[in-house]
DNA sequence: TCGTATTTGTTCGTATGTATC
DNA sequence: CGATACATACGAACAAATACG
């Protein structure tokens, strides 16, 4: 209810971790297995989680690799703006 | 295999499709059930397809409704550029 | 207002392919 | 080669929003 969809619960969850500096540029954050036994949910939900992160461009991709905290290019990035909600 | 994924291969299908005037701003387009049926594909494949659409921005989404083409609000949208590989 | 149909939203499960280490 | 991780794709189920009669 208050809560919302988890995937987007668990999407703002790390991505706070990563503005508080738990997960610096360039760290791989945990995968989706990893997090889909941490927060109790099927990899499909964490899998969303990431995907929002990875579209309000604060991670990257890399197949075969994970999931890393994407290396700040641009100073001009509204990054921090986008709404999770 | 030599076809690539379809999924991405329906989006082209679909952008094409925009872009040739078959779909004009505000037309509502195929949702998720008849594009599945169309292709021969699951849901899933076919929300991926629309996924990627929107992702282009080409389209919005609309809970209970289905997708529209995006009408177009500023010129400067680099949106045909993008990449549907 | 209510009920129904349609469509997207969210979530689960499973399988297989491909890339990296 | 084997383990790990993402990529793609199938299926199923119920929730929520919208439209319509």
């Amino acid at each position: 209810m208050l809560s919302g969809p988890q995937y987007k619960r668990i999407a703002a969850d790390l991505r706070a971790q990563i503005q508080d500096g738990e997960f610096g540029p360039g760290d791989l954050l945990p995968g989706e297995l990893p997090l889909s036994k941490r927060y109790g949910v099927s990899r499909h939900t964490a899998q969303c989680a990431l995907d929002v992160l990875e579209a309000a461009g604060l991670v990257v991709r890399v197949h075969g690799r994970g999931r890393m905290v994407k290396p700040k290019t641009s100073p001009d990035d509204p990054v921090a703006s986008v709404d999770v909600r």
